[in-house]
DNA sequence: TGTACATCAGTGAACGCGCGTTCACTGATGTAC
DNA sequence: TGTACATCAGTGAACGCGCGTTCACTGATGTAC
C-alpha cells in the first residue's frame, strides 16, 4: 500500500479541491475536524497531523497550508470552543430576565450543564495551558472574556459588593471543579446537579 | 545502533539484576520510576512502556514480568499517590489540634498547598478515571478513603449538620477547583492562596 | 560433600505501525499582453 | 479574441524515529539427591 489514500474501494473520502481564491476553506475545515475529534476524547494527545488530514480528506501535507505545527492548530480550536461556550452562557443569563441574581444562577447552571454535556470540549477548553503561554499576547489568559462576563452580574448578586472580586473567583473555581471532579469520578455518588449547585450558590452569597 | 542500551560511553545506567527470591524489587523500582516521571509532566500520555524501562535501567520485556500493560502500571502510580496525598492531609488534621474547624481548615489549606506544590501528582490522580473504571472494584472509586476522612470533621465543623454530606462535596469539588484552575489558568490574576481558602471555608460554613 | 537440575530474573533481536517533517512535483485557473 | 505565464491549492513519496509486543534465549543460584 504505497500512497495513504488508496482511492481502491471508498477508503477514504477524497475533499474535492477548492476554487481558486478560497483556500481558506480549508483552514475552517481543517479547524472543524480538529474540533469534532477532540470533543470525542478531550485528549489532546489522541489526535496526530495525520488524523486530522485524514479526517479532512487530505494528504497529511496540507495541513502545514495552514498551520506551522499542531499547537496552532491546537489554539485555533480552544479559541473555538471558548466562544461557544461563552455564548452559550450569555444565552443563558439573558433567558434569565434582568435581575442579577437571577442571571447570574442561570449562568451558573447553564455552565455545569454545558461542561457536563461537552466534557470533551471542557477538558480542552481547561486542562493544561501549556501552549498558550507561549502563544497568547501578554497580560491575557484563554477564556478571559467569558470570566469578565460573569463578574459584573455576581457583583450586583452579592449583598455587600466589599469583595465582588473573590466572590466571581469562588464561583469559577467551585463551578469548574463541580464540572471536571464529576467527569473523572463518576463512580462517586454525586448529589443531584441543579440541587447542588443551588445550595453551592446560596452559601457563597450568604443566603 | 542495534541494542538499546549500548554499554558504550555510560549512555545508561545499567541496574543489577535481583538476588534470588527478591524479583519483586524490580516491581517496586518500576513504580517508582513511572512515579517519577509522572510527578514531572502530569501527562499519562508522555510516558511508554520503553521510557520507564530507559529510566530504571533494565529492557523494555521487562515490564511485562510484572505489569501486564501500562494501563495497570498507572494505576499502581495512581494508588500510590493518593496515599501519600491522603497522609499528607492526615498529617494537617493531625497537627491542627481536636477543634474540627481547624481540622478541616487545616485540610483545606494543605490540600491546595500540595496540589499545587505537586501539580503533575495531582493532575495524574485526578484527571480523567478512563481506566479505572475497568480495573476497579466496584461500587467504589479512586481516593474515597481520602474524602471519607474529611467528611466527618466537616460535619462536626457545620453549625446545623442537616446537609453534611453536601457541604463536604462543596468542599472537594471547590479546592479541586482552585487547584487545577490555578494550574491551566497560571496568567490569571489569583487572589492570596490563602485569603481565598479562609474565605471559601468561611462562606461555605456560613460565617 | 559433590553434582545435576529446576527455577528465577531477567535479556535482546525482530516485527510492523503511525508519526512529524522534507522535498520536489502537479494541474487547474485566473491574468497580462 | 487568443495565448503564455504566474499563481494557487494542493499531492505523494520518502526519511528516520519511538513505540508495543512476540519470541526464543541466558546465566546465576538455590535445592534434591
Amino acid at each position: 500500500m504505497p500512497g495513504e489514500l488508496p482511492g481502491k474501494a471508498g477508503e477514504a473520502v477524497r475533499r474535492p479541491r477548492s476554487r481558486r481564491g478560497e483556500g481558506d476553506r480549508l483552514r475552517a475545515e481543517i479547524v472543524d475536524a480538529a474540533a469534532r475529534m477532540l470533543a470525542k476524547t478531550g485528549d489532546v494527545g489522541d489526535m496526530s497531523l495525520r488524523s486530522v488530514a485524514r479526517e479532512v480528506g487530505v494528504a497529511a501535507t496540507s495541513i502545514y497550508l495552514h498551520f506551522g505545527n499542531l499547537d496552532e492548530l491546537v489554539l485555533a480550536v480552544k479559541t473555538q470552543y471558548l466562544a461557544e461556550f461563552g455564548a452559550a452562557l450569555d444565552e443563558a443569563a439573558t433567558a434569565a430576565g434582568d435581575a442579577p441574581l437571577a442571571r447570574a444562577r442561570a449562568r451558573g447552571h447553564r455552565y455545569v450543564n454545558y461542561g457536563l454535556a461537552n466534557p470533551g470540549t471542557y477538558w480542552v477548553m481547561f486542562s493544561s495551558e501549556m501552549l498558550p503561554k507561549s502563544l497568547m499576547p501578554d497580560g491575557t489568559y484563554l477564556g478571559r472574556g467569558v470570566f469578565e462576563a460573569a463578574r459584573g452580574e455576581i457583583a450586583q448578586a452579592a449583598e455587600h459588593s466589599a469583595d465582588a472580586d473573590m466572590l466571581a473567583v469562588h464561583f469559577w473555581t467551585a463551578l469548574h471543579g463541580i464540572v471536571t471532579l464529576r467527569t473523572s469520578r463518576s463512580l462517586f455518588p454525586w448529589p443531584d446537579l441543579d440541587r447542588q449547585v443551588d445550595d453551592l450558590i446560596d452559601r457563597l452569597l450568604g443566603r
